[in-house]
DNA sequence: TTGTATGCGTTATCAG
DNA sequence: CTGATAACGCATACAA
C-alpha cells in the first residue's frame, strides 16, 4: 500500500520527482531516478490507477456489454469467441475490460449513460443486442464511443462490425439451387435480430435471381432457439411436404431442424437438405456434420475492439467493418433426387 | 458530466448536502433533498465511482483472471459457462468485474500483486490455472483475498471451488468394472493439473477396489487436446490391444479418443467402451453420444463468486467448495462382449 | 439540519 | 533539474 508520498518521503525528494521518475519524464537526474526506482522497488510500490484516472481524466478501461452472459447463454460458444477476440485485442494495445452486468430489470433503473459514466469507461462493446434493447436508441444520442457486434447503426462516435449477412444467405440458398432444389424454405431467427433480416434479404435475392417465386408461407421463425425450431419445422414439413431443402440462420436451429426430420421419418441429406449459418463448433460434430456458411467469431470480436479504439483515437477510419463468411459444405446437403 | 459541485452550486447548497442528500442519510431535510434530487435529474448527474472508491478505499470489482481467454481457448465452453455463473453471482451481488489480460510474457512483467493492486480490485477469481503458472506462489502470501476453481490451495484469503475428481473418476471407471471390463486404461490430461492428479487417483482407487492390478503403461497423458488424446490412443491401443475400455479426464480427449477408435476400425461401444469427464455441450451430440461424468460448471462459476465475497465480507465460512457431480450413461459404454 | 475543511493518490502547472 | 501547490470528484469529521 506504499504510495508516491511514502517513496518521496524515504528517498528524500518530493512527490513530484518520484511521479516524473517513475513515468520516464526527460527532466529528472539519473542518478535520482535511479534511487527512486530502488526505493519503490523496496517498497514494493505499485501505482494506483484509481487516483491516476481520476486526474487525468483517462481510464484506459472498455465496458463490454453482453446480452445473456448468464445462465441461459451457454448453448453455444459464439459469444465466448467474440469474447475471446475482443480480450485478445484489448490486451494487445493496453487496455482493460469492464464486463457490465446487466439485464432488463438492471436496465429500467439504470441508463445506458449513466452506466458508463459511472465507471468511467472510455468506451464500450455490445455484443448479442436486440434491436429492441432499451439501450440501443441511448448509444446514438450519448456521446460515449461504441462499436455494436451485428447491429447496423453508426454515427460520429459509432460503429459496428458484422459478417455479409445478405451475401452470405446467398450462398447457402445457391447451394441448394445448385443441387437441383426448387422448393427451398428458411427457418429464420425473429425479426427483432437484424441478422435474421439480413439473411431473410439475401434468401428472396437468391429466389428472385433463380426466378423461383417466393412463398412467405416457407419461411418460419425458430427465434434462434433449437427446440423451437424443431417444432415449427415439423409443422412447416406437415403443412408443405415438397419442401426438399431448408436454409437456418444459425447452426443451432439447423440442429433443431435435423432432429424434426428424424422426428417425420425423413433421411438427411437425401430426403432433406440442410445449410446453417455461424459454424458454432457443434456444427461438425453433429450427425451427419452440418453444412453451413462460417464466420470468424473470434475475428468478429477481434475487430470490434479494434474499431473501437481506432474511434477512441479519433482516427479518421471507417466506422464499419464488414467480414467475409464462406460456405462449409460437410454432409447435410445433397443433390436433390428425382 | 455534472459533479456534485455542479449540483451544490444549482440547488443553493453545499456539496457536503448534496453528497448526502444523494446517499440516502436521514439527517437532511425531505424537502431539500427533494431539490437536490430534481436539479441531479436535471443536470443529468451520475456519481463517478473512481473518485468514490479512492476516498473510501473499496471499489465494488473483482478481478477475473482466465488463463488462456484467447485464440486458443474456443475449443469448448467449460470457461464460458464458469464465466456465465461468476457474472451473475457478482452482479446479484452489487459487484463489477474486471478482466485481466495477461498471459506468460505480461507475467514476467508485472507481478499478480502489481496487477491487483493497480487496478484496486477487492478480490481476484482464478480459472483454467496451471500448477506451474508463476503466480500461483505469489497468491497465498498476499493479502489479496482469492478463490481459485480447480485448484486446491487454501489460507486466510484464499479458498477454492472444485468437483470431487477423484469421487467421480471412481464412478467412471465403476461403471465400466460393472459392464466386466478388466483392462481399463485412462487418458490424463497433463501432470500440471490438479484435476488430473486426482482423477487418476479415484481411477486407481477403484481398480484397487475391484482388486485389479494397477498397469501404469495403461495410463497416458493427453494434454486434454483432442488430437493429441487421439495419437497416443492410437498407440496405446496397438501397443495393448486387450484394453476393452477407456476412462478419459476430459470428453474432449474422449473425443479423440473416438477418432482413434475409428481410425483403428474398433466399434464404439461394442469393441471400446468410453467414459469423458465434464459434459460439455458436445458430449451429447458426438455419435455415438458420450457416457461422461457431468460437473455443473455454471455453479462453479457462480459458488466461486460467492465465497470469494464471503471472504470479503469475512464471513467464518469454509474456504473450500466441492460440488457434486454425477455420471451421465450415453452411448459409447456397453457390457463387455466375450 | 447544514457548511467548512481535509484527505484519498496521482499528475500538472509553474516558479525557483 | 527540483519542489510547492492546486486539482480531479467525492466522502466525512467536526463545527456551527
Amino acid at each position: 500500500m506504499a504510495t508516491i508520498k511514502d517513496i518521496a518521503k524515504a528517498a528524500g525528494v518530493s512527490v513530484t520527482t518520484v511521479s516524473r521518475a517513475l513515468n520516464g519524464y526527460h527532466d529528472v537526474n539519473e542518478k535520482t531516478r535511479k534511487k527512486i526506482k530502488e526505493v519503490a522497488d523496496q517498497l514494493n510500490y505499485s501505482p494506483n490507477t484509481l487516483a491516476r484516472s481520476l486526474v487525468m481524466n483517462k481510464t484506459n478501461t472498455i465496458g463490454l456489454l453482453v446480452s445473456e452472459l448468464n445462465r441461459s447463454g451457454v448453448k453455444d460458444n459464439f459469444t465466448f469467441e467474440v469474447m475471446c477476440g475482443i480480450n485478445d485485442c484489448v490486451g494487445d494495445l493496453g487496455y482493460d475490460l469492464i464486463l457490465f452486468n446487466t439485464n432488463p430489470d438492471k436496465q429500467k433503473k439504470k441508463s445506458y449513460t449513466q452506466l458508463c459514466r459511472e465507471r468511467q469507461v472510455e468506451g464500450v462493446i455490445f455484443q448479442g443486442m436486440k434491436k429492441d434493447d432499451p439501450y440501443l436508441k441511448e448509444i446514438i444520442d450519448s456521446e460515449i464511443p461504441c462499436v455494436l457486434v451485428d447491429i447496423e447503426m453508426q454515427g460520429e462516435n459509432v460503429g459496428y462490425v458484422t459478417t455479409d449477412n445478405e451475401f452470405g444467405a446467398q450462398m447457402a440458398v445457391k447451394h441448394l439451387y445448385n443441387y437441383g432444389h426448387r422448393h427451398i424454405a428458411m427457418v429464420n431467427g425473429h425479426d427483432q435480430a437484424l441478422v435474421s433480416i439480413r439473411r431473410l434479404q439475401g434468401y428472396k435475392k437468391m429466389l428472385s435471381e433463380a426466378n423461383i417465386p417466393f412463398n412467405e408461407n416457407y419461411v418460419v421463425d425458430g427465434g434462434f432457439s433449437e427446440q423451437n425450431a424443431e417444432e415449427v419445422t415439423i409443422q412447416l414439413l406437415k403443412n408443405f411436404p415438397e419442401i426438399t431443402a431448408i436454409f437456418c440462420a444459425s447452426d443451432l436451429m439447423a440442429m433443431g431442424v435435423m432432429k424434426a426430420a428424424k422426428n417425420l421419418g425423413l433421411n438427411i441429406p437425401s430426403d432433406l437438405s440442410v445449410v446453417g449459418f455461424d459454424d458454432i463448433l457443434l456444427a461438425s460434430y453433429v450427425n451427419p456434420p452440418l453444412t453451413t456458411i462460417a464466420q470468424d467469431k473470434y475475428k468478429m470480436g477481434y475487430e470490434s475492439a479494434n474499431l473501437l479504439i481506432n474511434i477512441l483515437n479519433s482516427k479518421d477510419s471507417s466506422r464499419v467493418k464488414v467480414l467475409d463468411n464462406h460456405l462449409v459444405i460437410r454432409q447435410t446437403t445433397a443433390e436433390k433426387h428425382c
